[in-house]
DNA sequence: TTGGAGTCAATAGG
DNA sequence: CCTATTGACTCCAA
């Protein structure tokens, strides 16, 4: 029974019943799930995959989101592992990575967005904090009683809660089966110096040539798919970074010329078009200024509020089902507080002179060259010659 | 195949 | 414990 999730500011009155438990509780296996079927159990509530939601979903700002996340999550002493176990379904570092560098909402791909959307989902709900810290209840219980006992294999018995989060059944042991060689893979952990000689090639060359990559490889004594993977994940995190300037370039504008500020990651940047170091703004972090106090517990995250005027208009109390659907995606479009979370639409900045757009461009160019080099000839002329 | 997008998961610091 | 970083992987589209 999918408790209705009406968003309504107020509305309290008619309190619904439990979450009473839910329904699926498919086993262990692989990681590596790939039913098209029935994909994640995922959502709350309501009888949307997070997919339709993802589709229908209005733009969102995902800075805003994480920013709001960020906040919920540290002023409850809630953890990224847990909350990106239970609520996103996705590891601790992924969701670090994501809360510290969110991509415009324009960005992303579907797939990306999701996390957005459930992101979203998790702050509209009134209960959120509380849900996640009866789990985190629930784990320690769970771990203690594993360590106080014997290793014994037990069924964890935690289950999804209301909501019906996700609840990645505990594997506590990683069950070796093979005694065999464990070849845990050292993981490749590159010298700063290789890594500048790496950040320089790719100034020279942001997509190296097989022959240019396996020269590298020969000359820093590093497997060819180690480059390969370097450049790969460098000009992707590099194109990242060029996004969260973007952002904020454009929030900056208006009246606000506070500018946040951002490991800018200079690198001893040769001169290949004179760029030079960014003028970043001063260090504005803090937020310090305790405006609010935060009632430990009673802190509900307020919440939502309709934007705009209801799509549907018609009353909630249709016990329709396709109403509480409705509620589900209503809550894309709510947002506690004042803060609003539908995007403005990243105004393509109009300000030529930031440098961070600058190095974008340069990016852009780098990768329209690329292109153009790869159609036009098939040949490669040859290395850094030239 | 190549490159991009998302992630995972080991690991380095707190 | 927790979070941030980052090499490697999986999927996908061109």
């Amino acid at each position: 029974t999918p408790d209705s999730p009406i968003s309504s500011a107020e509305e309290s009155v008619k309190s619904q019943e439990e979450p009473v438990s839910q329904p699926p509780a498919q086993e262990s296996s692989e990681p590596s799930d790939s039913q098209p079927g029935m994909p994640l159990p995922v959502p709350g509530h309501s009888g949307l995959s997070i997919q339709e939601m993802v589709a229908m979903s209005p733009e969102l700002d995902t800075y805003a989101i994480t920013k709001k996340v960020k906040e919920v999550l540290t002023d409850n002493n809630l953890g990224q592992r847990l909350f990106g176990e239970s609520i996103l379904g996705l590891t601790q570092g992924s969701v670090s990575d994501l809360l510290a560098r969110p991509k415009p909402w324009h960005k992303l791909s579907l797939k990306g967005r999701e996390p957005f959307v459930r992101m979203q989902l998790w702050l509209s709900d009134p209960r959120n904090v509380e849900k996640l810290m009866d789990m985190k209840r629930l784990e320690k219980k769970a771990y203690m009683k594993r360590r106080h006992s014997s290793v014994s294999e037990s069924h964890s018995v935690d289950s999804a809660m209301s909501g019906g989060d996700f609840s990645q059944g505990a594997s506590p042991q990683p069950h070796q089966q093979h005694p065999k060689q464990q070849l845990k893979k050292p993981r490749v952990v590159l010298a700063p110096e290789e890594k500048e000689a790496l950040k320089r090639a790719y100034q020279e060359k942001p997509y190296p040539s097989p022959k240019t990559i396996e020269e590298l490889a020969n000359q820093l004594n590093l497997k060819t798919s180690t480059v390969i993977n370097w450049f790969h994940n460098y000009r992707s995190r590099i194109r990242r970074e060029l996004f969260i300037e973007e952002i904020q370039a454009a929030a900056g504008e208006g009246g606000s010329p506070s500018a946040r500020t951002v490991k800018s990651g200079g690198e001893g940047d040769n001169s290949c078009d004179g760029t030079e170091s960014d003028s970043t703004a001063e260090g504005r972090t803090s937020g310090a200024a305790g405006s609010e106090e935060h009632g430990q517990l009673s802190k509900s995250p307020g919440l939502n509020h309709r934007e705009e005027e209801a799509a549907g208009g018609e009353t909630s109390s249709a016990p329709g089902t396709s109403s509480q659907k409705a509620g589900v995606i209503d809550s894309l479009f709510s947002f506690p507080e004042a803060t609003s979370i539908v995007a403005p639409t990243i105004a393509a900045s109009r300000n030529p002179k930031d440098s961070s757009l600058r190095k974008k461009k340069a990016a852009n160019l780098n990768n329209i060259i690329h292109r153009l080099e790869k159609a036009a000839s098939r040949d490669e002329p040859h290395e850094w010659e030239f």
